[in-house]
DNA sequence: CAATCAACCTGGGTGC
DNA sequence: TGCACCCAGGTTGATT
């Protein structure tokens, strides 16, 4: 499931890559995957150039000349620059042929994913005010991320996963997050101590940096622009480690259900109040 | 305002 | 082997 590091991993992928191809010609199996629909979508794009790329939270943001095209991957999509003469691709909805030989592929199992244009920089903004603020910003403070958490009731995990709050966070990093953190996930969050707040701040950039350091997660569906696995798995703390031991207290992880999502967490290092187990 | 749940999808796993 | 069922989780939107 691609989270922040992982589309930021992608996105750094295509900036060396992908920017100067032409788009040739557009092919899809997929209405839906083609916004707003596939006719005006390929009208924006076809005979035009990948001028640049950003991310914000888990969004691709790419210019195709002066077009804005948003890419979202959901859970199981997957961005692949390959050769056109390459085997095909499993599950492959949407393929932009390039010049120079080369295609971009849009996969996707599920079909949860999407690829957008958008009419200008007007529909741009419009999109990105949906957001919260967004770690390795200069938006991303202490101060504002305290003041979000004082002003909710609702359980820290939830909160983490919130786009319109904090963006980018989805459900392993916030796992992550809330072990390095040593919070319990279903803390309310205008509970937290203010050295908690100040923790969670800090681990939060941390785990998303870790993360983007070893180029994502790649449990399920997760692979990078070239189809090749992220390495952080190996380096993940209890995400999907239910059954097996604490790295830190040796208690085993339990997986529970927070607002629907699997949460796991260590029921001795983090404990709704305060905690007793020491770090490292 | 907070919590819950269905919907969007489909492969993989389990149990009978 | 086949089949019914559940699970995975990003996001939206409706309902309690």
């Amino acid at each position: 499931m691609p989270e922040l590091p992982e589309v930021e991993t992608i996105k750094r992928d295509i900036e060396k890559h992908l920017i100067g191809h032409k788009i040739t010609d557009v092919w899809y199996d997929w209405a839906k995957g083609l916004q707003p629909d596939p006719e005006t979508f390929i009208k924006q794009v076809k005979g035009k150039t990948f001028k640049d790329i950003s991310r914000w939270a888990k969004l691709f943001i790419f210019y195709v000349d002066s077009v804005p095209l948003v890419v979202h991957l959901k859970l199981t999509g997957r961005l692949l620059y390959r050769n056109q003469t390459d085997p095909k691709d499993q599950f492959t909805h949407v393929v932009l042929k390039l010049d120079r030989g080369k295609e971009l592929r849009f996969t996707d199992l599920r079909k949860f994913g999407w690829l957008r244009v958008l009419k200008d920089e007007g529909g741009l903004d419009e999109l990105l005010s949906e957001f919260g603020i967004e770690p390795f910003t200069s938006d991303f403070t202490l101060e504002k991320f305290t003041a979000i958490i004082k002003s909710k009731a609702i359980k820290i995990k939830p909160l983490l996963m919130d786009q319109h709050l904090i963006a980018g966070v989805g459900n392993i990093y916030s796992d992550e997050a809330l072990w390095c953190a040593q919070i319990h996930p279903e803390t309310p969050a205008n509970k937290l101590s203010s050295d908690q707040v100040i923790k969670l701040y800090e681990c939060i950039q941390k785990v998303l940096k870790e993360g983007i350091e070893d180029r994502g997660t790649s449990v399920d569906e997760y692979l990078d622009l070239f189809g090749r696995p992220g390495k952080h798995e190996s380096n993940l703390q209890v995400f999907r480690k239910n059954g097996q031991a604490c790295p830190r207290c040796g208690t085993t992880i339990r997986k529970i259900r927070v607002g629907s999502r699997g949460t796991h967490y260590c029921p001795n290092c983090q404990v709704k109040s305060a905690n007793s187990c020491n770090y490292r």
